[in-house]
DNA sequence: GATGAATGAGGATTCATTCAT
DNA sequence: CATGAATGAATCCTCATTCAT
């Protein structure tokens, strides 16, 4: 019990803590996804958390680290929601991972917007690309994955090349998600994901 | 005679000041292929050119003016150089849109590169998207007249949504484009360019 | 023995304070000699000392407080080093002690530099120099001293004035330390040993 | 004449410049000895200069650079008010040479006080010592030359080792001016200047 | 028309300092 | 007693912008 009482302050403290690098990460995504990482301001972050303008820079160091905390948090967070694909067959699940990703990039929060913002900085030339490589590869390992399962369970044909296809899928995917974000579709959603699934679906027929 | 001689020079002034306008605004696409918009400044500008670190400043007047000069400026270049579309039908028409945005975005300027840096900006929230949300309806709008072409001469199938199939094809282009150009693709160029004929070609039989 | 029993923790408790004063002072007079008053903060004292980064901040109140503690601690460990000078006579103690001042600057802790850093601050206008010219002013009283005894005991001449020369010794003993620590000596140690020797020498002849 | 008037706007233009220039030097060194390099700002050097905050921080560019603008500006100064050193002969030179040291240091003008805050910051290890090392070696080569005249017109004994001499030399009256700016000494300034000669002439005859 | 001098706003960053635990 | 969470002041620095020449 005396340890208890002991260890709760020091609890609390990493509580407190913890909850205030959690608030200023959301903060800084909402932020990024509405007004881009530039304009996005250690002052803008800590106010909009709640906190000091200096509470920020004092946990994360510099901008670039933030930025980077940031993309692993939201890489983590996407990584945790999405779980383990089910399905009755790789087709069915290659199916479903590609709702569960529109369902990510059209859901309420801001994270995908905030995502795709950060990642669209890799199409500058001076700049890290390399937590985004990673993460496409191991979409692109996951998709493949499933094509395999696919091949085993007789839904998808031997001749696919799933390496190949898992790129194109994630291409495919990302410009969807991006054309919906700047708002450039004039069709709506439930056909601009019928399209995909025929394209897709044709493909592996 | 005079009236020649008058005007001589000013037809310099005008030429000496397109060229050096165009100069500024190539300077302004390299650096903003390299390092994005905002690490971009007038100053930088003006050295790449060879030029006063003011001038650009005093043509353009503003950076967001600047900006949506360096929009226009490459949208024009970059309809100029797509040219009239020649094929034998409407499927080869459409094949060869295809290879010709493949060309464009692979080419060794860093027009296309700045370009998408630029429209990347639209994914935040709050941003002006209507210059690309434009030229986007425009592209559409070519691929969909194509697609119709194909529709009257049989290469294509009337069953074909055009303005749907357009929207998507622009997608999985852009999808393509940017994974390309933030070196996300592990297979080769060629290989990408199979596997989209293969989609695009899948999905219109 | 409860006596006894109470006062061991406190004792403990007291000694744990004081050595940990010790290895903070210790790591704030390191971090001096290497990058100055300024570029040494109470995070990296905690740090550099092994101990939070609170500590510091705790015991010694503000940075000035810092300050003044660091430079008593330097003065009074200075003089306990320095000890009774002891020499056949005057002259030769007036040799003795320069040599004892060469040793202390040459040695091997941080401790000269840093107090010669901290000293240096008073070159600045607006800055408390009643520390150091307290300081100075028992050096030189202590030399004063010293050349009483050899005008005394016939090892120094009646005309020499103490008061005078006394100060003038520390001038060059001063020079010729920050000389040393700022490496503008090209002639090595030995040589500026004997040169000073002489000089004081031939003017005390 | 035409010529002339074109010439003068360019002329003015960069003659404001230096004048800027000049003033936010001599603002800065006035503010360095006043209260050390740390302390002074960018945003006090404008404001003492009679400028905006941001002048002095766009001419620079850092601070670092502004610490070299001024040390090279206050050498350059210091060896332009020095000039040839004149004499009846060699020892007749040293002694004017130390006269004008006395008087750089002592003058009205704050240079000496900020040149030696300047270099004061050489007793941290991390420090870029450099630029006044350069500076004490071309002092001591001067001060060398005048004692090889001295011995070639025989005011000053072969014996004497010029090399060791003039840094020694240099180290004193470094020495006496660091202890007469934080106001240690407490024997009048005439006596300083006769206890120096009498060491330096003693040490040659 | 063109240059670059000068301004001042804005933001990253570093810390001394205070305060809760 | 000791830790470290949190604040906010201060400063360097970068630029868009204005303006004199």
């Amino acid at each position: 019990m005396l340890d208890a009482e002991k260890n709760q302050p020091r609890r609390t403290q990493e509580e407190r803590r913890k909850q205030a690098e959690e608030a200023l990460l959301n903060a800084a995504i909402e932020l990024i996804a509405e007004q881009g990482v530039q304009q996005t301001s250690f002052i803008h972050i800590g106010k909009r958390a709640g906190y000091s303008r200096g509470l920020a820079s004092h946990y994360f160091g510099s901008k670039e680290e933030l930025v980077s905390a940031i993309t692993l948090y939201l890489q983590d967070k996407f990584n945790s929601q999405l779980g383990d694909i089910e399905g009755v067959n790789g087709l069915d699940m290659l199916n479903r991972s590609i709702d569960s990703y529109f369902e990510y990039t059209f859901g309420t929060s801001k994270d995908a917007r905030a995502y795709l913002v950060l990642w669209s900085a890799g199409l500058q030339e001076n700049s890290d690309k390399r937590p985004f490589l990673e993460a496409d590869k191991r979409t692109c390992a996951r998709i493949s994955a499933v094509i395999e399962i696919g091949k085993n369970d007789g839904s998808i044909p031997q001749s696919l090349d799933s390496a190949a296809f898992s790129e194109i899928c994630l291409a495919l995917m990302r410009g969807v998600a991006i054309q919906i974000l700047t708002s450039s579709f004039t069709i709506d959603l439930q056909d601009v994901k019928k399209q995909c699934r025929a394209l897709i679906g044709n493909a592996i027929v």
